[in-house]
DNA sequence: GTTAGTTTGAAACGAATGTTTTAAACGTTC
DNA sequence: GAACGTTTAAAACATTCGTTTCAAACTAAC
């Protein structure tokens, strides 16, 4: 039996942002690979705004209550802030990889939403991510605080941006991405491999020690 | 006396293309912002494209030049692993301080450029970064290579995007960088304090130990 | 079987974009 | 100062995009 209209355009719009961002990706290369009319979108979405919301909702609800979880526990064990620190990216990212099944299309994806949270440009997703799901973001930022002490506000602001920043683009490099995961010469490596790399670099960025403010020149 | 056209629109297209990126950034407000006509673009630069490799050299040709004298005098010392780590992205960050001239929206520019030589879209920058600067950017990630022992080919390999991928995202925050200068909270933090940060951030990240892979989940 | 509501199909609309064209203005050289 | 190549100006062109329209097809309830 064939796939309703909705979930097929979902599919599709998934796979196109994933790989080509979501303004140079049109209407009707979705509607296209989807089989389906171009007017559908508009119909069942109201606007290109909302199936990219719709995209995003169906990635991110699974995501941040599997992360929730994760958060609330990790909260009530006593562990070391290095573990803490591994124990929250490992949530975040683990999340991710079961939601993204193996493809590294939709952890690509999962990149491009993230940095819409970030970007300015689709303040649409920016305003829609921060208004649907903030109770889980805040959650995180704090878990984070939290084992990030011997910073100052500010300092924790930025090395926030640059964890951020490194998951993120990491992730969003498809071509290497996806050619690493299709290659023969690694055999054994595939996603959760390089997503297990990912966090060691993150604690440690994250545990490096606060530099004193010096002329640079 | 009025600059030139052909300046005139370099400088208009430079602050729109950092502060709305490429593809979002039409001809007619470049050329509206800097007071010229419409055709002057295709006429002086051949179509859009050229135009941003235009820009792009603008701002890659010094940096690139100052980067070299800086990676080969760099060569010459004898210093530890880690200092020489400090002094490359010390180096890089410096030059592109220095020629973004303190204007936070010239580094943001400098981000995106990086960044799209990375990304598949914008493929013809891609190519003509690549083309163009390939000598350097070999001495750069060599010189990176070669202070960073203990990793084999593929670690190199995604650490390196890791910290590019920070150093890129952070610095095209264009919002958090621009609100940080000219916060009046923050008096003494200022561009130069920001890239202090992250230089140390990076090479604690890169001198992060290579994990043993085990079964994520 | 008829009817009311929902979904799909094909075409067109209006706006925005990069590019091209044509002519006028400018500047330099002999 | 006349002639010629260069630069600018204004308009139009061709294409693409998101969106809308309206009729046809389908579905389900009575």
């Amino acid at each position: 039996m064939k796939k309703a209209t909705v979930e097929r355009i979902l599919d599709a719009a998934e796979v196109e942002f994933g790989a080509h961002g979501f303004v140079e990706t049109s209407l009707r290369t979705i509607t296209g690979k989807a089989g389906v009319n171009l007017a559908a979108v508009n119909y069942h979405f109201g606007s290109k705004k909302g199936l990219i919301q719709a995209v995003t909702d169906r990635f991110f609800e699974p995501l941040t209550v599997g992360l929730q979880a994760h958060l609330q526990e990790l909260a009530k064990a006593e562990i070391s802030h290095h573990d803490a620190l591994v124990q929250i990216y490992r949530g975040l990212l683990l999340e991710a990889l079961r939601i993204a099944q193996g493809n590294p299309a939709r952890l690509v994806l999962f990149a491009r939403l993230v940095n819409s949270a970030y970007n300015q440009s689709q303040g649409h997703l920016r305003k829609h991510l921060t208004h649907q799901y903030a109770p889980v973001f805040m959650l995180f930022i704090q878990a984070m605080r939290e084992h990030m002490p011997s910073m100052d506000h500010e300092q924790f602001f930025w090395r926030f941006h640059q964890l951020m920043g490194m998951m993120v683009f990491t992730l969003s490099n498809s071509e290497a991405l996806t050619a690493i995961c299709a290659a023969e010469y690694a055999q054994q490596r595939g996603l959760p491999e390089i997503v297990q790399q990912l966090i060691a670099t993150l604690v440690a960025a994250a545990e490096a020690p606060v530099v004193a403010i010096e002329k640079l020149a």
